[in-house]
DNA sequence: AGATAACCAAGTGAATTACTTGGATATAAT
DNA sequence: ATTATATCCAAGTAATTCACTTGGTTATCT
């Protein structure tokens, strides 16, 4: 029931992204270095973020990432389930996926991993990244955030 | 954010066992049939379940195992956790550990994987094997629970 | 003695993960 | 214009993990 690096890796980039947002356009190689994760891997990480709306992105020389939308709406799943799709237990609950099983309608087991899946839904969609950066100013006053995530 | 087989397959086996309880001694054997899973992969998780005290065995010609507890002594979350270990998602919040990393004091996104953790779990063993069993038994009342688990 | 069934250690092929490599393209500063 | 800086994109790859299999040993009942 692990998350990948994609989740973790992904969840720290964005709240660096948000600390940092008052400076404008923030690169993936600034990120990558406070953040000490692979630029080109975050690259991949960041595709998959903007694909979502989480982030945006301007190209070229000065250009960089910042936040798609207002810190109070975007939440830790809105995060996470771009980056490692459904957080269902098993395949046969994905939010998407219909037919499941041809047993799925008798299957008890099944109402296990509806529960698991909603109650982590539950969890992260309550958080919002504003939340975050909330906790992480108080948790250092004199921080400049730099690692601290 | 995956169970693995050995959460799927030995929930479905340990509900198997306590279904068939009546008939004394099950044999994985018996429980490999019906599932469709390996028996010999099916003897590694029930040495994991054993040690956990969720099963306990005889040996020999007819030899088996049964429930190590009442039904409602065992929940879901027993199971899953004999199985797949802490079912935190990510190791810094694994229950056992205890130093994390020099950063956890600070760390905004551990409270995150930290809820995550706690929702979890509360689902888990908020299920007993009893409860699971009467769900089963009112889902199909002619049937032989062979295959719908 | 034979059959049955748990117990155990090690091996293995396939899939997934966590990246890296090597570019192309867009934009700002010089 | 040229250069530097960035995002964007497609493949490749080493290491790890997963999902078993193989080949036994040991215990107990008939």
């Amino acid at each position: 029931m692990r998350l990948s690096t994609k989740g973790r890796y992904g969840m720290k980039a964005v709240l660096d992204l948000a600390l940092h947002s008052n400076e404008g356009l923030i690169s993936l190689k600034s990120i990558a270095d406070r953040q000490e994760i692979s630029e080109n891997y975050l690259e991949q990480l960041f595709a998959s973020l903007k694909k979502a709306g989480v982030v945006k992105s301007t190209r070229g020389s000065q250009g960089g990432y910042e936040l798609g939308r207002a810190p109070n709406e975007i939440s830790v799943g809105d995060i996470l389930r771009a980056l490692e799709g459904s957080l269902a237990p098993v395949e046969c609950v994905e939010d998407s996926e219909q037919p499941a099983c041809e047993k799925s309608e008798n299957c008890v087991t099944r109402l296990i991993w509806t529960k698991i899946r909603d109650s982590v839904n539950e969890v992260v969609d309550s958080i919002s990244l504003e939340q975050l950066v909330e906790d992480c100013r108080k948790m250092s006053e004199k921080c400049d955030y730099t690692y601290y995530i």
